[in-house]
DNA sequence: TAGATTGTTAATCGATTAACAATC
DNA sequence: TAGATTGTTAATCGATTAACAATC
């Protein structure tokens, strides 16, 4: 089961499995081949069946996959099975989405503190975690065994924090500031650009034609 | 001048060129050879070339690329000299955060509109925008020339929504809301769904060893 | 002109799809 | 057993990188 150098491609698929794994297991399906699947996903079976053969075999010949074993090991790959700590550096509107947004609780994903540099957002209450000055962070990560930090924060404060953060454990950033941010070896960063998403779309409404 | 098929791996690219050649051009610099830029953005310089050389050829032998040129080329590609009128739907935290982000007017992607399910938002005002019951959205993407819905509501809400806005005249949604949703040819779907990035960080934190 | 650097073709690499033998 | 469907190898496709001739 130790598996390696699995492309970041094939990750990059495995949270729609697991969610269309999820919606199927709430729908009190067992099996689905990956025949089936394919067309529900609009991709072709083929794939499907190399993705999952990255992490071993799932599945039975003339039987296809068990959707909730199927859907536990995605689980256990993504490593969903474990609990994350993390921060929301930043207690603007978005912050406050996220830290508000229970659903990343039920996979595993605690929020443990929020932090802002605005006094008039300290002790803000957001499903029971009061926002605490940013000064507050690093002792605080150093405490609470954090692992991912959510920087919700203009891209000037998001470089001086990363320095900071990685250097007292944390060990991936979700980035939403618009700046790249330099980690050392080891830290993982994921970036959600929303005006790049925009952008893109806005160039595929003037050049997309047809499918 | 007129590109086709190019692919969104490419695409992709471009608002990071564009974000690193609108601050090259800020520090005042006139003029950027592949190779310094490849080294700047941590890319090669046989791809930025090879980009750049799909929408037409923007430099010049033994000179290198026009800083000034260069940006401006890349935002027309993108559409950012046009504007583009979008509806938030959707007026919780996100759907406030991403209304109150100034920066998305900056580069032509303008707020008409708000809407949301809830009353109690009913007439909050939003940089000047007011919050209007979802009902009135259909009217108002008619009436109001709409190019982009962003969905910051959840999923079911968002694919019943989303037939009526194709219906009357949107051409790209934003979707925050977790799901896919099925839209027409010709209609330009972005998904932007945090929980699976948070998915992918959990599996990096667990399985990244070396770059 | 000589040097630099693009534009572009060719080579490589990796990801996706197709095919089919293994096997439940 | 026969039929179905996986696991896996082989073929294809597309994207990235390398190389270099064109040219400023």
């Amino acid at each position: 089961m130790e598996e390696k150098g699995i492309s970041q491609a094939v990750i990059s698929r495995l949270p729609r499995y697991y969610r269309y794994l999820g919606e199927l297991k709430d729908e009190g399906v067992e099996r689905i081949s990956s025949q089936e699947l394919s067309e529900l996903m609009n991709v072709t079976a083929s794939q499907i069946r190399q993705d999952f053969n990255n992490f071993g075999g799932f599945g039975q010949q003339g039987y296809g996959y068990n959707v909730n074993y199927l859907y536990t090991e995605i689980g256990k790959i993504l490593g969903l099975d474990k609990s994350h700590h993390l921060v929301i550096i930043g207690a603007g509107n978005l912050g406050q989405a996220l830290a508000n947004y229970v659903n990343f609780e039920r996979r595993g994903f605690i929020v443990k503190g929020v932090f802002d540099i605005n006094p008039d957002l300290f002790g803000k209450d957001l499903r029971g975690i009061k926002v605490q000055p940013l000064d507050n962070v690093v002792e605080f990560v150093k405490q609470n065994n954090i692992d991912i930090a959510v920087l919700t924060i203009p891209k000037n404060g998001a470089v001086d924090i990363t320095q900071q953060l990685v250097k007292y454990g944390v060990k991936a950033i979700l980035n939403f500031a618009h700046v790249d941010l330099e980690v050392p070896e080891g830290v993982i960063v994921e970036n959600v650009h929303l005006s790049d998403s925009l952008m893109k779309l806005s160039y595929n409404i003037n050049h997309y034609k047809k499918k």
